[in-house]
Order: structure tokens, then C-alpha cells, then sequence
DNA sequence: CTGAAAGCGCTTACAG
DNA sequence: CTGAAAGCGCTTACAG
């Protein structure tokens, strides 16, 4: 740093105390002093070095954001929400990113890369058995899908409820053979959980679970998309689609699309995230789960509560709302 | 911070030197020694304070990135690749982000929100005429479309020529009445140049310039959409359509497609950034422009070199390349 | 390869 | 409302 605030204080004639108070505003000055340190300021250019500032208060009023990726849509508006929200609090940001390898999850736990007060995690490779998540060295708040370990926070929706709730409105709307897009994922809780989900509303609606309905596929546009295709090649009469993410859930709806079909007319298509890009979609795509603003305020203010000591890690429990829109409208529309 | 480099050291009866030594790794340590002080680390909990290595080594070794947004699949790509980028040299990235609004890109030249060693900036409001860019009180990088000032550094590529050279591709297919989406930015310096662009490539083929082929759109996916169903509906004949974006070409591809017509039969689409997204559209987008990754690249080395004085702010011209794919393929396909 | 000590640029009790 | 001074937790010449 070329000029300090010392260099400020002596060129306005004041002690370095008055400069800061001008600086940070956290003490009035006289206004005629104040005039004079902000025009040394102007005058030297003077810009504070936050560091000095965030060792003397001791935290860094960043918060760190580990995502799998910011190219995948849902990533990209979650961290924007997070962003935002963060500002009004005047905490920054520093964005990580993991490629979903779960050692560059585990290096987070280990406060490798962590270069603020603390961190919200969207992991997708980490194991209720990790070690490392049963102490975090810093605050730490994990998003999104996965529930892990009983000591780590957590901000999500209750996965099961949610899915059954997206599936019995497609039941409702007089489907029957509702194909489960993105069912792979063998080991990870929020696939089982959202599995089970579906599970409940076809065993609550009473209709038997077709095995090939259960459609493998990648939780993005194109793994929705090539498997979709897939499906209704292979399978005939799916009249819905719940999709394991609303990424997905496009790509089917343009495999319905691109076969021919229409939706929501032949297919109905409900998809999980409540993307906004969901809505401006054609047609709009009915998804379930909580905003990703809700979302990110939640993430947020738990990591706020840890920082404050105001209390224990906590699992949050995100209310999820249905969105119906039109890719499960009722009225029969014509395809094109 | 509960526990120091000062408590490590008494830990592990050694000086903090010592301990300094082994965390940062920059000066060889005795094995055994080192060992020692990797237990008490373990034993203690220990992690380096950010801020304090930063005051004393007079960097942050952060850079921040402004964009308009993330939810923009463009800046989503872009940020994620400056992300990449910065980690292979140990750099941090904070994101902020503008919503395009003038006010918050000068709050960031004022040095406002500036917690970095320098900034690599979207700007799509500012004009040359803003005097905080002649003297960036940090280091400086504007990217993308912009051509400002003269004293601010820059990366991107030349708007002009590149949108000739792929104005002269869609000529080449034998396409005469090409539309350029997205000319309505009066003021807007990239607007201007790739306009220019267009009109260089209709006059070296002797082709007249249609006022109603100059289409007016938000260089976004609804813009794009939007606007090429309305031009459709007003003007006939339109062969082949250049986007001034990707995003707003894609929108195209969409509105063709909706009014029964076919890319790259009917009407040929190109656009304008190389997001890795026109590669897995449906046809595949033809783009022109650099890639991100080299505007990430390009940003980021300019960057360095100002951080190390290496060399005063430049402005870098990137290489554009024209990459042709199904969206203009000279193949006739029937629709669908 | 390791110690003892200075100092990076701020903020904040402690006085007035 | 303002001063003089201490100290946040590191790294790094300076010695050995």
C-alpha cells in the first residue's frame, strides 16, 4: 500500500483515530473536520487495505461459496442469490468451485481453501461418514440437497415430502405411468430421498411402481434430455415426468418436444428447484422445492447465528412450495 | 482467532519462525521438526488467519470479479473459467455483481467494494467519458465488449471484424437478406462496433441494407426470442439472422423453430461469445469471438502484470474464432 | 535449518 | 468529538 492513514492523518492535520472515525462512520465527526480528512483522502488517494482492518476485527466479513459449478443454471442463481442477500449484510463473497470431486470437498472441510469466516457448501460427494464433518474447524453450512451428519449444519427442504407432493399433482391431474427422471444415483441421500417421495405417492394413489419407469439419467439439460429420449423410445404410455432437478426437467420437456409430443398435453413435466428459469420456459415448468433465495437467506442467516454464537449448528427444514404451471396444465392443448 | 501460530509454536517448542515455516512451505524444514509442528497443528486445531499473512505481505492475493450477473449463462461461464484461471495461481475470486446499474459499476471504480488486489470488470454502462477510469486508484481490467478510455486496460476482441467475418460466413452460404439481432443499443460502443461489422460484410457483397432487417432486441435468451418472432411475423424472406449474443441467438433458434420454420434450412443462426452452451443447442449454435477461457486468460494475465508493475495498462486485442456448426450448415434438413 | 524481534495498517479501549 | 498508544497474527530480514 502506497498511502496509509497515517499518511492521511498527518496531511489533515488530525490523529489517525479521526481519519478511521471518518473512514468506517462509526463515530460522528464535526463536519468541518470531516471535510478536511475526506479531501486528503481525495488528495493522496487513499484507499484502506482491508486486511489491517479485518485482522484488527478479526473476521474477514467474506463468506465462502462452494459449488459444484457455476455453469449448471441452478448453481449460477443460487450464488447469485447469495450475493445478494450477503450485501445487505455487507459481507462479500469469494466463490469456490469443486467440479463435484470429492477431494476438493474434503480440502474445503480441511479450511484449505477457506479464506473467510465461513463457508456454505453444496456437496454432492461427501458422506455422512466423513470425519471431518463432524467437527468443521469454522462455520459451516451445507446446502441443498444433501442431509449429512448430525453435527454440521444444514438448510434444505424435506426432500420426501416434497417430491410426493410434486407427484401426487401429477397423479391428480389423471396421469398414471409417471416416469422418475434422474433415479441413479444409488448412494446419494437426496436421490433415495426423492425416490422415496415418489414411492409414496404412487403407493398412496394406489398404482403399482414400474421398474421401467425409474429412468436413469444426469441431473442437467442434456442427461434429461438423451435419457428422456431414450425412455420414450423404449417405453410407451408415460404420460409424466417427474424430474429429479429442474435442469433436467427442460431437457425432458425438449425430448417430449423433439419426439413429437406435446406437453403438457401427451406428457406432463414437474421438475424439483424452482429455478426461475423454470417459469420462462415453453411451457412453463411446474417444480417444487424451496426458492433459491429462500435458499440462500437461510444458508445465510444460520452461518450469521454461528458467528454470533447465537447457537448450535442447526438442520433447517425449508418449507417447499408447488408451482403449477403450464408443462402440467390441465387443459389439453394442441401440440406446436 | 482461538488459536495462533504463537500457540502452535509453544506447542510444539519451537519459534513461531519455525511454524511459519512449515505452514507456507517456502523455506525446507527438518522432517522431524516439521512433523512435530504438523501434530501440534492437528492438536490444536490450528489454521492460518488470512488477514494477517495478507497485512504483512501487503496483498490479498484476491482478485474481484464485477459482472452484470451470474444468472446471465454467459457471465456464469466466464466466471467460472476466471475462477479456474486464478486458482492455478493461487488467487481468490470475489464476485460481484452490478445488475448492469451504472451507479454500482462507479461505486466499484471508487474503490467501494474493491477487497482485492485488483478487478476484472464487465462493464456495460459506464462511457469513456467517466473520469474515475482514467486513474483506477487499483489495478484495472475492463473485459468483454467494451473499448474505453484510453488509460484502462482492456481485453476483447475486435467486435468489427469479427462480426464481419461471420456476417461473411452466412453471406457465403448464399443468404442475402440476413437480419442482425440486438441493434438497438444506441450509445453502446460494442453495438456500435459490431453493427459496423454487419454493414462492412453487406457492403463487400454488394448487398443493400434493409432498415426492417435491423431487428431490435435485449441481448438475452427472451430478448432474442421475443424479437425474432415479432420480426418474423412483420418481414418475409429473412434467410439467415446474426445475433449480437449468444443467448439472444439461441432465443432465435427458438422463435424459428416455433413458427414452423428450420434452422439452418429456412433461416441460418448465428451468434456472438462462443458460449460453450450454442455447442450442445439443438442444431448447434455457429459463434464468433473468442472463447471465454481466453477472455478469463487474457484478464487475468493483464492483471498480473500490472500487480507486478511489469508493464503499464494495455489493451489487448483477442484473436476471434469463427466456429461453424449446424446452425448455419449448408446441408438442406428437413424440418424436424 | 532455527530464534528473537520488528512491523505490516488498521481499530479501539483509555483518556481527555 | 479527538489524541496517543497498544496490539490484532502473521512473515521476514537479521543473526546464528
Amino acid at each position: 500500500m502506497a498511502v496509509t492513514m497515517r499518511d492521511v492523518a498527518e496531511h489533515a492535520g488530525v490523529s489517525q483515530r479521526t481519519v478511521s472515525n471518518v473512514v468506517t462512520g462509526s463515530v460522528p465527526v464535526r463536519p468541518e473536520t470531516r471535510e478536511r480528512v475526506m479531501a486528503s483522502i481525495r488528495a493522496l488517494g487513499y484507499r484502506t487495505f482491508a486486511p489491517a482492518r479485518q485482522l484488527r476485527q478479526g473476521r474477514t466479513s467474506t463468506v465462502a461459496l462452494a459449488l459444484p459449478r457455476l455453469t449448471e443454471p441452478y448453481f449460477a442463481e443460487l450464488a447469485q442469490c447469495v450475493i445478494d442477500r450477503a450485501a445487505q449484510e455487507s459481507l462479500r463473497v469469494t466463490v469456490v468451485t469443486t467440479a463435484s470431486r470429492r477431494e476438493d470437498e474434503l480440502a474445503i472441510l480441511a479450511g484449505d481453501q477457506v479464506f473467510a469466516d465461513g463457508v456454505i457448501m453444496s456437496s454432492v460427494a461427501l458422506t455422512p461418514e466423513d470425519e471431518s464433518l463432524r467437527h468443521p474447524a469454522f462455520p459451516l453450512v451445507l446446502i441443498g440437497d444433501r442431509g449429512l451428519g448430525g453435527e454440521v449444519a444444514h438448510v434444505g427442504p424435506d426432500n420426501r415430502l416434497a417430491v410426493r407432493d410434486a407427484v401426487r399433482h401429477l397423479i391428480g391431474l389423471g396421469r398414471r405411468r409417471v416416469a422418475l427422471l434422474g433415479a441413479d444415483r444409488g448412494a446419494a441421500l437426496t436421490c433415495e430421498q426423492r425416490t422415496a417421495g415418489y414411492l409414496d405417492a404412487l403407493a398412496e394413489a394406489g398404482i403399482a411402481v414400474e421398474r421401467e419407469l425409474l429412468i436413469p439419467a444426469g441431473w442437467d439439460f442434456d442427461g434429461g434430455l438423451a435419457a428422456t429420449l431414450g425412455a420414450l423410445e423404449r417405453t410407451s404410455g408415460i404420460d409424466a415426468i417427474f424430474a429429479m432437478n429442474d435442469s433436467s426437467a427442460l431437457g425432458a420437456m425438449k425430448a417430449v418436444a423433439r419426439t413429437g409430443r406435446s406437453v403438457p398435453a401427451d406428457i406432463a413435466v414437474a421438475g424439483f428447484d424452482n429455478m426461475s428459469e423454470g417459469a420462462r420456459a415453453t411451457p412453463s415448468l411446474t417444480s417444487v422445492g424451496p426458492l433459491p433465495d429462500e435458499v440462500a437467506a437461510a444458508a445465510l442467516r444460520e452461518l450469521s447465528a454461528q458467528f454470533e454464537g447465537r447457537a448450535e449448528p442447526a438442520r433447517h427444514v425449508l418449507p417447499h412450495r408447488l408451482v403449477e404451471r403450464d408443462s402440467t396444465a390441465v387443459i389439453t392443448a394442441s401440440p406446436r
